[in-house]
DNA sequence: ACGCGGGAGGTAAGCGTTTCCTGACGCCGG
DNA sequence: CCGGCGTCAGGAAACGCTTACCTCCCGCGT
């Protein structure tokens, strides 16, 4: 027992640990904080007793100060309820779990002014590594994001895009080769007609998307009607769906949507439209979210490997040494219930 | 001009915005992080061009270990990929961001030992507050927990734990009345016996909407034939509803899964084994994730508020002026075609 | 004209760590 | 027995920021 410790209003310190163990600082820091410097056994027992004592852990905030380089990577997504976005932040916080790091998470809301504030907020913290998992558009609004893009890089940290074009190190997947072989493979099925809802022109994913899909659907026989431009999100698949309805759908028709959640919004309409999902109106999606698991009739897709990805995002992030993906990862297309063989 | 600025390696200080300015450090602190004292306007002006044109952003790691305290908030999930969590999450975020305050995630993977030690870790960065949401049980193993928690709390940590037991302040919804009340108005709708498929004992959540549940359908008239044990999964809803049916489950028996999302594996459960959900065996869930939408049939269910709640539990975080709601926020029985009137 | 008060900028002492550098000590070879 | 060298603990200077305190100056009252 040493002497009396108040309950304090603040954590233990390193120099508590090193006062309580009778050493200095500098050998504290060395036991406790991975230092490739030798420290006497009996040091070492002395100090991690202490430490043990006391329930010390190191200031994290402190130390990136001291050492210039924090443990943090940050995470931007449009919408963290969107099962898309967790899936990837699954992923990312795996990785970022196995390598000793913290994850800090934004929500863009889909929103650009949004976006280049949370970049703002989210550089003051100095992480090692920036996620850019909200797709976003260059519109106009892009300007002020890339200069904090690029000041963010200019104070070197590692910038990762999801999708082959956006700033920093690339992740992707291949969204036109998935897409080609849905839509081959749907044509294959027996489907003539398609009308393709996606997201703005602009979004890289989307009109990867819809590029492949139109080659590959048309390159087996079948004709797209139609690309209608809603988002990436459940209502959106909605309210397109609906307004396509309206204006008259041929049963037989096959609706691609740009993502599952679109998919699973378009699927709904179709049903409040008082058609039927697959028999009459046939709908596809992109993405293999879990839902689409559950959902009846099941929703035909191409799987992307989500967790994977936002893994490999993580690493792209914070590893030195690092090459993009000789190719982006293949895909692999799931037909289910939502898109019955037409003959 | 000035003079010529290096592409540097790392991002200007606040140093650099005072020398651009030709000001003082203090001075430059002050007008660009928050101070009470007023800055000449002149002063004020040349400082703001300086930071403006050197992109600078405070390092929030040197502003915490300065000031004592961070601008971090901590969650801590069992599954980020879990809706449930998401829509918390988003709720926690959206406050976070209101109040000018950056997240933290990390996800424990319902495992104890996992969580023992990511609360270690999260405490590093000595966040204002942390937010438990991972539902846990207090097993064995909570004991290392425990003394994390201990050890953040002393050192001025703000605790807050979803459900009325947990360590820190509180923030909970009535599952107890919820469940009563969705028991009841199943009974009402002509359902005589129901199987429960619940999560571990210990868990408060399971337990109250169990203990609700039960006393609202019995209470009407109805029997509870089983309470069965899985997890808070949509797997061990699918495993567990595979057991059930295996071994015969008689027409018209409701299911009551613990959360939506085990609901939902229960159905692709019942679906599998060739059963209708609904006419045959009817299911009901509880939260209302915005999944429980667009199946079909619609999942009859307990309306939670989640991001309200995420956004509570933020406040519950930072506040300093903070009570626990009255009562626990009062929730809604939705009913929808997974649990027909049976007359 | 002088003294005094108050407003505002600067100086410097922290905050909790890391890390360079100094210096004590022990061991070896000559 | 002495010098040289290697080892390893400790002192102290950073890291980027905040803030208590000091100082200077201006304007006012008498």
């Amino acid at each position: 027992m040493s002497e009396i410790t108040a309950p304090s209003r603040s954590a233990a310190t390193l120099h508590d640990v090193a006062r309580e163990a009778g050493v200095s600082l500098a050998t504290a820091s060395r036991v406790l904080n991975g230092s490739t410097r030798k420290v006497a056994e009996s040091y070492r027992e002395r100090v991690e007793a202490a430490a043990e004592k006391l329930g010390y852990t190191a200031n994290l905030s402190a130390q990136a100060t001291a050492r210039g380089t924090s443990a943090i990577v940050a995470l931007l997504v449009a919408d963290i309820a969107d099962p898309y976005f967790g899936q990837l932040a699954s992923g990312v916080a795996r990785g970022a779990d196995e390598a000793g790091l913290v994850v800090t998470i934004a929500i863009t809301e889909r929103d650009a002014q949004r976006e280049t504030r949370l970049v703002r907020a989210l550089r003051g913290q100095r992480p090692r590594g920036l996620i850019l998992a909200a797709s976003r558009t260059d519109g106009p609004d892009s300007v002020g994001l890339d200069a904090e893009l690029a000041a963010f890089a200019a104070g070197g940290g590692q910038i990762v895009s999801l999708g082959p074009d956006g700033p920093g190190r690339a992740v992707s997947v291949d969204n036109v080769g998935g897409a080609t072989a849905l839509g081959a493979q749907l044509a294959a099925l027996g489907y003539a007609r398609a009308v393709i809802v996606a997201a703005g022109i602009g979004i890289r994913t989307s009109d990867d998307r819809v590029a492949g899909f139109t080659a590959g659907f048309t390159g087996a026989g079948g004709e797209i009607q139609e690309v209608v431009r809603g988002g990436f999100t459940r209502d959106a698949g909605y309210d397109t769906a609906r307004a396509l309805l309206e204006r008259g759908l041929e049963p037989g028709t096959l609706v691609f949507g740009i993502s599952d959640v679109v998919a699973i919004g378009i699927m709904s309409a179709v049903r409040d439209a008082g058609r039927r999902v697959g028999a009459d109106i046939a709908v596809a999606g992109f993405d293999d979210i879990s839902t689409g698991r559950d959902i009846r009739p099941g929703l035909t897709t191409v799987r992307v490997p989500l967790e994977d990805l936002g893994y490999r995002a993580l690493h792209a992030a914070v590893d030195t040494e690092w090459a993009p993906d000789p190719q982006p990862l293949p895909l692999e297309v799931i037909v289910r219930g939502s898109t019955p063989p037409r003959t």
